[in-house]
RNA sequence: GCCGCGUUGGUCAAGAGGUUAAGACGCCUCCCUUUCACGGAGGAAUCACGGGUUCGAGUCCCGUACGUGGUACCA
């Protein structure tokens, strides 16, 4: 090896003169024990002769990391440097640079953070794609390979649910409660309670965290974010304040912020597409003169309100002999064309007179068929 | 390979020598609801392995295995 230590004082100085390029190492002392205290891991130390001479500065004049950092934390008084336990391996070289420039007196307080594990080891963000999850808070597109990778704002998640799971991967507070708010994660943080080691991430976790937050979020809040995801699909939301009582309505049964969409458009629009396999291996003439009267019963319904909608529904089935029961599913899939979302009167009430009897019509015609 | 750090159910985890080893996610069963979800009740599943120390070990010590990070004139 050539450097300054294999050569002599005469070669080096005319090297130097020569102009040749060179790079500034620092000079690990031999046999020496450098251990820190870490707030997260305790007592640490290592063996001089193991770690290796970093290069301080290239051969370009560039500071690398080790001597940046450092010179760094100095200059801004850092009282605490916290980072990830990848740096933990170069931490001795750290504490010498301190010992030699600015004294140990001086150095912050270490604390190397745990890290966040993907499903097959390490988290990789050069992987984001891969795992179905996202790896980001918002979407990224890689600058060299052009790569896109979906960001956890951009697929749904709320920025409390974000900042809640996170904190869960690696620090616990030693009570039962998981959901935690900013202003109460700064309350009962705790360096003491942060973990060791990494901890896999869990997408099925995640997700529950923000279906938590969303139960939890105000329809205030929500309200923007859904009325956006609304704007990008061209759907009408008519007024604020039915939009309002719709997102009260289904947000419990949304996991993502952009599960709204399908949880809700039919609240806007006439379903595209109806589930009839749910209704046709049951239908007959008897189901079928019902909802024809149900539709002129209810065109003459005074009040539309669901109490008497409710009532008009289920005193014409106990004419026609059929069970409400079995009455209802058929009348769900023809409002909202699946077997999912709020009470079926409910709906009916809320898209008005008109539109249910546009719809159990249309849909009629479609059973038929 | 070498060095560092770590190891409680599938996952996140509580636990600081003596517990029936919390809780949550996910999964399954049931109740509620003649939809889906919410909510409620219950279930399956665990201290990596081997040695010590101790009256007693998930808890302390050693070894092995495994995982993870580092080992760049990247950060």
């Amino acid at each position: 090896m050539q450097n300054s230590l294999t050569l002599t004082n005469e070669v080096v100085q005319q090297y130097l003169q020569e102009g040749k390029p060179y790079v500034v190492r620092i000079k690990m002392p031999e046999n020496e024990i450098i251990s820190f205290n870490d707030m997260i891991h305790h007592e640490v130390s290592f063996e001089s002769n193991l770690v290796d001479d970093k290069v301080l500065l290239k051969a370009d004049g560039m500071p690398t990391y080790h001597l940046a950092v450092v010179v760094d934390d100095y200059l801004m008084k850092i009282s605490h440097a916290f980072r990830g336990e990848e740096w933990l391996s170069s931490a001795p070289v750290h504490i010498l640079l301190w010992k030699y420039l600015f004294g140990l007196e001086n150095m912050p307080q270490w604390a190397h953070l745990p890290l966040i594990l993907g499903p097959n080891g390490k988290l990789s963000k050069r992987d984001g794609a891969k795992y179905g999850f996202p790896v980001y808070a918002m979407n990224w597109t890689d600058p060299r390979s052009e790569e896109f990778t979906e960001g956890f704002k951009e697929k749904g998640f709320l920025p409390e649910a974000f900042i809640n799971l996170l904190a869960m991967l690696g620090w616990n507070g030693g009570t039962e409660q998981e959901l935690f708010s900013m202003e109460e994660l700064i309350a009962q943080f705790s360096i003491e309670r942060v973990h060791k080691s990494g901890a896999k991430f869990d997408y099925e976790k995640a997700k529950w965290f923000n279906h938590e937050w969303i139960k939890k979020s105000t329809t205030e809040a929500l309200y923007p974010l859904v009325k956006n995801l609304f704007e990008t699909k061209n759907v009408n939301t008519k007024n604020e304040d039915y939009f309002k009582t719709v997102i009260g309505l289904v947000k419990e049964r949304c996991t993502l912020v952009s599960d709204f969409y399908e949880q809700s458009v039919y609240f806007f629009e006439a379903p595209q597409t109806l589930d009839v396999e749910a209704v046709k291996p049951k239908w007959n003439e008897n189901k079928q003169s019902f909802f024809e009267i149900l539709c002129t019963q209810l065109t003459e319904l005074k009040a539309w309100d669901v109490i008497e909608i409710e009532n008009c529904f289920k005193n014409l089935a106990t004419e026609k002999s059929i069970k409400p029961g079995e009455l209802q599913l058929p009348m769900r899939i023809m409002l909202v064309g699946g077997k999912f979302g709020p009470a079926v009167f409910e709906i009916a009430h809320l898209i008005g007179k008109e539109e249910t009897l546009n719809r159990i019509q249309s849909a009629l015609t479609k059973i038929n068929n």
